[in-house]
RNA sequence: GUCCCCAUCGUCUAGUCAGGCCAAGGACACCGCCCUUUCACGGCGGCGACGCCGGUUCGAAUCCGGCUGGGGACGCCA
């Protein structure tokens, strides 16, 4: 029996989120780092919202995070057995009862509380009711929380955290056609999967002393129960799709590397001295709570690009060229991996934060593009043309088309010439259409001698027509 | 509104638990310079923070209180 037990359970309700991905990171890096083990919950006891793609989703960014579970995926659908026993249990034992209070009715007296600003939650007025009172109506199961006391939630984070238990909600645990509600199965599943450590965002706070009722009402042990801050976006809040892109395979589509993602979401809250860079085997082995910040963190796209950068410029090179494919396929370029993408993929690496950046600034290794208007006018003049035609011709004579070859070819025409002749950007924009792109020599290698004279004999001819 | 959490550069953070090593360190972003066939990369430099008030102390970013500010929760969602 493992020491440390953690689990990620998500709600099959949409993609991946970021929030929830650092949720599980740090829950799956506590577990690597204590020798523990690692679960993962699927909670879809909302019937209405969570779907089989959704489940499928964040599956796939599970696993392209890297982050494998030891157990699971459990689906709160198939455990409904015990959930309905459990609840049994609280009824029997006086901790539970039957509410027959309509949503309507529920939603009025709400209202009429917040009217009165005081904190809207249940007024407990089906506590005690007879059992005969709910024979024939709809009924949901509400959990009876004391009235009087306080609870103390022991956070691994944030020391103490006291609840006066007047403040507390008796939570319906059964909805009326008998599913469980989170409050409830959270912590049957915990208790029953042997969760030694819940770690999870701040938003739950106020959940937990409710839930340690239960747990206490269960008679289960209390497991070490930890909350970390949330990320908000740049304008501060929960993050959401106004701030930035918040589906991790999103990340994914915009060309960012996992190992990058990781990175970034690790250094979101938690940190190790001055480390920025940390491998996975690193963070397995320093993660620490006593190292995870209190307050929240903002999501700064301008981190990850740069982190991103960082693992582009590290990565083998014929890995990124089969990364980069789909994206140069997505730009109607019929591409696959081969040695020639990678070289043509080396010289970008140092100049791409994305590969969606470095697929745009491929393009022309591919297709001639449309030269950019302003460095036409300002490079592609009518006394360079005859110079084009010159290093074509002398280009396509040449015994070895090598990068020191060209440059000895270049030297020698421009010498020719008086040497005060301006070649290299009049070249770099006839063959890539701008003025920005990787070494010239490096260029040119990569199209191939064919190319760049065709290239630079066109170019000449559209400058000085006939 | 009520309850709960939080508070160091624009952002992520080191330092806070064990007060002096901090006229607060690093990184991202931004600006400048260098390198250079362009753009990048890299190097160097700059800008830039302990929210405020009070207390404890010889000494406070660090401890305590209040204030202010930010955030979260208040569902038959999770």
């Amino acid at each position: 029996m493992p020491s440390v037990v953690t689990r990620f359970a998500p709600s099959p309700t949409g993609d991946l989120h970021i929030g929830g991905a650092r949720t599980a990171l740090f829950n799956w890096l506590y577990a690597r780092r204590h020798g523990g083990k690692f679960i993962l919950r699927i909670e879809d006891t909302d019937r209405e919202r969570s779907t089989p793609a959704f489940v499928q989703a964040i599956l796939d960014g599970m696993t392209w995070l890297g982050m494998r579970w030891d157990e699971g995926p459990f689906y709160q659908t198939d455990r409904m057995e015990i959930y309905r026993k459990e609840a049994e249990r609280l009824l029997a034992g006086g901790n539970a009862y039957r509410c027959v209070c309509t949503t309507g009715e529920l939603e009025q007296r709400r209202e009429e509380m917040k009217a009165r600003k005081e904190k809207p939650r249940y007024d407990g007025r089906c506590r005690n009711l007879p059992p005969e009172a709910s024979m024939g109506k709809p009924y949901v199961v509400r959990f009876k929380a004391p009235l009087a006391g306080r609870t103390v939630v022991r956070d691994m984070l944030r020391g103490d955290v006291t609840f006066e238990n007047g403040e507390l909600d008796d939570l319906v645990i059964l909805r009326t056609d008998g599913t469980p509600t989170y409050n409830f199965v959270v912590v049957v599943d915990d208790a029953s999967m042997g969760v030694t450590h819940v770690l999870r965002g701040d938003d739950h706070l106020n959940n937990t002393p409710k839930q340690l009722l239960i747990y206490e009402a269960l008679g289960y042990p209390v497991p070490g129960i930890g909350h970390f801050p949330l990320i908000h976006g740049m304008e501060g809040g929960k993050m959401s799709k106004r701030d930035a892109e918040t589906s991790v395979m999103k990340y994914k589509e915009m060309g960012y590397l996992p190992e990058a993602i990781v990175n970034y979401l690790a250094r979101l809250g938690w940190g190790h001295g001055d480390q920025e860079i940390f491998s996975v085997a690193e963070l397995q082995g320093l993660f620490s709570l006593e190292h995870v910040n209190l307050s929240p963190s903002r999501f700064d796209i301008n981190r990850l690009q740069n982190l991103n950068a960082h693992y582009i410029k590290e990565a083998d090179a014929e890995r990124l060229a089969a990364l980069v494919v789909p994206f140069l396929n997505a730009r109607g370029i019929d591409a696959s991996p081969s040695p020639w993408l990678a070289r043509a993929v080396s010289t970008l690496r140092e100049r791409s934060r994305t590969l969606a950046e470095m697929a745009d600034s491929m393009v022309y290794y591919f297709r001639e593009k449309e030269t950019d208007p302003k460095a036409a006018a300002k490079f592609l003049t009518p006394e360079i043309a005859p110079v084009f035609e010159e290093i074509a011709e002398a280009f396509s004579v040449l015994p070895e088309f090598s990068p020191a070859a060209m440059e000895a070819s270049l030297h020698a025409i421009v010498e020719k010439k008086g040497g005060a002749l301006k070649v290299h950007q009049p070249i770099r924009v006839a063959l890539t259409g701008g003025t920005a792109s990787p070494g010239l020599f490096d260029v040119m290698e990569i199209l191939g001698r064919e190319e760049v004279v065709r290239r630079l004999s066109s170019a000449a001819k559209r400058i000085r027509p006939g």
